[in-house]
DNA sequence: TGATACATACATTCGTGTATGTATGTAATA
DNA sequence: TATTACATACATACACGAATGTATGTATCA
């Protein structure tokens, strides 16, 4: 009805976020309604074009809030547990995705929206952007984390650092698409050290009789 | 302008389905419009409309025209393998996927909008039905295949059947991902056996000394 | 000659964007 | 301290295009 304080007009935002995060989430990106995101916000289309320019922006704004996967990861990881080997640092940043990837619910609901609740027009946009620079990013990441592991284990036979790299990004990739798309079924957190041990194992194969996975 | 013969209008039905496809891979499911798609078949809407009923039912025919992944693949593989181990067929099965992931333009395409350009209602839908049955089948067909592989072989330490054939279900759906999200960068058939076969190495570790991949 | 295989034309719906109204918070002024 | 003036935070109303679905026309095949 009027002017509200500063605070609450930074209330109003955030749910108006929220409700774009649902309705998006239920009707996909293209055919949720500003008019329903507004309603469940318990405001009007006029409070979302007051607070963002358009429904492009809305999302973007959507993304933002949330931290997308593996995104400085390895610099909080390294900070955490400062000196680690790579090997234990893809250990952990791994098993860190997975935990957020069960555990986040908004962190779910915002990756389970740009990854399949969003048709991209190839030149367009927004969350494309987004996904293009998680993915080139998570690979140098990964990339050079398995090189340096490379150093000192030796890779599977026939196998490339770029090769290890790229079967760990499709395995996480795999992971987000199996768990967000088939919740009902598929648990991610299922076991997850043991999975994540068996790949590397793989990848880097101990000399026999080492066991790498108790570590 | 007017009555064509049968043939030429099973012809016409053809060039709206491909057309459907470079239109709604190019721009998305919801924003290719029936009138675009008419454009590019060189008919009009009337057309679209004799041989369809809605836009849904094209985007279901489109996709019925195409096998999806890992259907039928067991039997096929075992009939032209037969009598192979299961670890064998396993390994023949997920290098069959990559094979037609890299080299089947048509499966690529129809793929990459079932999986990326179509936003998804969680209760309709066509595609999503599609999704569901594709990622069930190919669940139980490779837990039947890690359960008798498990019989042969002993599973990396603290894994079910169940989670080794999760972690394939996973990789593979990454490898689709990553393959038809981000083809410039992303070569799938790159080194493929050697990617499969460290896989396979990490979820069934050989006894120290021997050698699998070489088979 | 009737059914087929479309083309054409029209009505209707839906969503967006924008322009405008309006009541309140807030800072400056006196 | 009360008043003024302006910016803020929305709500309301309208204009517009785009896409769908349907009704109807029409030429040709069988």
């Amino acid at each position: 009805m009027a002017r509200k304080t500063k605070s609450e007009s930074v209330q109003t935002r955030e749910r108006i976020l929220d409700a774009a995060e649902i309705e998006m989430l239920a009707r996909g990106v293209g055919k949720a309604s500003l008019e329903q995101i507004a309603r469940r916000a318990a405001v009007t289309r006029g409070a979302i074009y007051w607070h963002f320019e358009d429904k492009t922006s809305l999302l973007q704004a959507m993304i933002a809030r949330t931290k997308m996967p593996m995104r400085d990861l390895r610099r909080c990881i390294g900070q955490h547990i400062p000196g680690a080997a790579p090997r234990e640092l893809l250990r952990e940043m791994m098993l860190h995705a997975v935990q957020r990837l069960a555990g986040d619910a908004q962190h779910r609901r915002v990756c389970h929206i740009v990854l399949h609740r969003c048709e991209i027009n190839d030149q367009e946009v927004t969350s494309n952007r987004v996904l293009e620079a998680m993915f080139d990013e998570t690979r140098t990441a990964l990339l050079a984390l398995c090189e340096e592991i490379a150093d000192d284990f030796p890779l599977a036979q026939g196998l490339s650092p770029a090769d290890a790299s790229d079967m760990i990004v499709a395995f996480l990739a795999g992971l987000y698409e199996c768990s967000l798309r088939h919740p009902a079924t598929y648990a991610v957190e299922n076991n997850a050290t043991a999975k994540i041990d068996a790949l590397l194992n793989g990848l880097f194969p101990a000399p026999a009789g080492t066991s790498l996975s108790a570590s």
